[in-house]
DNA sequence: GCAGCATTTGCACACGCTTGCAAAAAGCGC
DNA sequence: GCGCTTTTTGCAAGCGTGTGCAAATGCTGC
């Protein structure tokens, strides 16, 4: 390692001619300095180019500040959109985010939590797969605070956030008998995620309810290219569907290129489609897809509300209901 | 804040009979200890669920392991795909990323980096925005490294990494010209990135050298509703250009969409289109999308295996090439 | 001027870890 | 067993900060 020489509140309080706790103090809110000193140091600081170490910081007061984002599949337009969100959000609160990326292998979600622990995170929010109890458990009894985003797996002590996919499915079905459809498809990945499982339930249990049989197709992980597959198993059917709702905007992207391009369908006259997350590209005028609108400002505001309360903050859940967003894929919206 | 009660090294020594600093070796490689004692520790921290607080260790060894990510935009397909690839590299190379949102406003690169020196990061890298000199020098002067990538103004110390754009743009004039184009055309937004400016610059350069004029057009910030606009200037021109070359693959969507919905333009027959970066999107076959592909993973190993290295690493700067990636936006690829 | 009070200041300890140093233990050849 | 070298171990100092406590300072009203 090259000479890490970083000016220390020991030069700032010399230069500033005070103690070196007036400088600690200058620097915290609330703390009791006088407002002369208080210019003092700060001026001081300002020549020297002093920072706070908030490793020293967060050693001294047990909080860090810190809050780890876990997330997979970071480049994906609703994960990189949510995480735009929570980083802003977190940086209003006075936090910083640091990023755990668990693309690679399944075990990674627990290690992302241990990487947390040992930089003490004050919390942290995950967005992708499923730890083990064991270690959230480890989590919750440091103190450290906990944040499931659309994964619903009753963690007592954490703060679930979910959205109601199926009331969401609901509401898909209805428009699709409304628009005179009658062959109902789900299009889903086989990733098998607790919100992605919900809207596929729930999509069935809505259609039974109109008598109507739904046709699953699932394929690879949650994109475009899986939606393309999904696509070619359903249009060469006998029986082909004339409405598919996707469980996500991406697979519903890959669908509907493959029914335009290559099974020459016009949409919405000879199929209708609805996805779900209302990414950016839903909206691009090669798509106009209508889906649903994830909260995402609000899930931001909500997890970063909890997890900056003071005191104890007991684990609670919450539910969001997503907009449904008409656009052109679905016959008279 | 609730209180925290992480386990210490103290309660793993007390538990495995040996000393507090038998523990800190164990959890160090290449330490001076026994293989029997390290196991009796590790065995110990196991049971406890011990994790080295890495605040503690950061502070002692001057070295937190962190390295901040500067960037605004995370939610663009380009800026995201560099994200997931740049901290997967530096989960790689044991390090971990901190990730700072330069969103809002403009002063924000600056409190970013200041940021970054709080939290005694190892390093920054630098993906959006330009920081002022006196920060980066600081930044230097406390041994912190920094990375700048594609945004060429020269931080004597840092490391530069940077496409060769002008280049690129030759390439594109070549490809206009071969397929029979003569009234070019470059859209750009009005951010005034310095690669932005080079691609513009060096595609101007490049056709003066064929003695062909190039129509510019700027507008908002690079996304794909500045691609529309820009669409709308360019295509209701007396003269309409034949060939546009797009600084982003972002602007090339929006505009291919305008250019076909609204203009009922066929591509590439009408119209051909260049893009640059390779989003996921541009090879969708709605767009099937004629660009250059940045080299996105060896942008992220040359930056943290430079970061990474031991030593003084003094400031270099490396210009890597942009492929281009034929489609179906040209003619006669 | 002084007593009485509120505000400000400095000292010193704590936070949890790493690491140089010297002492202890282990290994080795005889 | 003894001298010797090499490895392992514990002690204690230090990293840069926050904060309780007691001493010091500044006010106020007389």
């Amino acid at each position: 390692m090259s000479q890490r020489d970083f000016v220390s509140a020991d030069e700032v309080a010399r230069r500033a001619g005070v103690s070196r706790s007036a400088v600690s103090r200058a620097f915290t809110p609330g703390a009791s300095v006088s407002d002369t000193t208080r210019q003092k140091v700060l001026q001081a600081a300002e020549e020297l180019g002093y920072q706070v170490n908030h490793l020293a910081r967060g050693l001294m007061r047990n909080e860090s500040g810190i809050v780890c984002l876990i997330v997979s599949d970071v480049a994906t337009p609703y994960r990189s959109t949510l995480l735009r969100e929570l980083t802003l959000q977190l940086q209003l609160a006075g936090k910083v985010a640091m990023l755990i990326n668990t693309d690679r292998s399944d075990g990674s979600v627990n290690r992302a939590l241990e990487q947390a622990i040992r930089y003490r995170a004050d919390a942290s929010v995950i967005l992708s797969g499923l730890p083990d109890k064991s270690i959230t458990e480890l989590c919750l009894r440091s103190g450290q605070r906990l944040v499931l985003i659309n994964r619903d797996e009753d963690q007592s002590g954490a703060f679930h956030i979910n959205l109601d996919d199926r009331e969401a499915a609901g509401r898909v079905v209805t428009a699709f008998v409304r628009a005179g459809c009658s062959r109902l498809a789900f299009a889903n990945s086989e990733a098998g995620t607790p919100s992605l499982m919900a809207r596929e339930a729930g999509f069935i249990a809505a259609a039974k309810e109109q008598g109507l049989d739904v046709i699953v197709e699932r394929h690879g992980s949650t994109g475009y290219e899986a939606g393309r597959v999904v696509a070619q198993r359903l249009l060469t059917r006998k029986e082909r569907p004339d409405a598919v709702f996707c469980a996500t905007d991406l697979l519903a992207c890959g669908l509907m290129d493959a029914a335009r391009h290559q099974f020459s369908l016009s949409i919405p006259q000879q199929l209708c489609i609805v996805g779900f997350d209302d990414i950016e590209q839903a909206s691009w005028s090669s798509y106009r897809l209508t889906t649903f609108a994830q909260p995402i400002g609000a899930i931001a505001r909500e997890a970063v509300a909890w997890l900056s309360q003071g005191g104890v903050a007991d684990g609670r859940s919450l539910t969001l209901q997503a907009d449904l967003i008409w656009r052109d894929s679905v016959r008279g919206g």
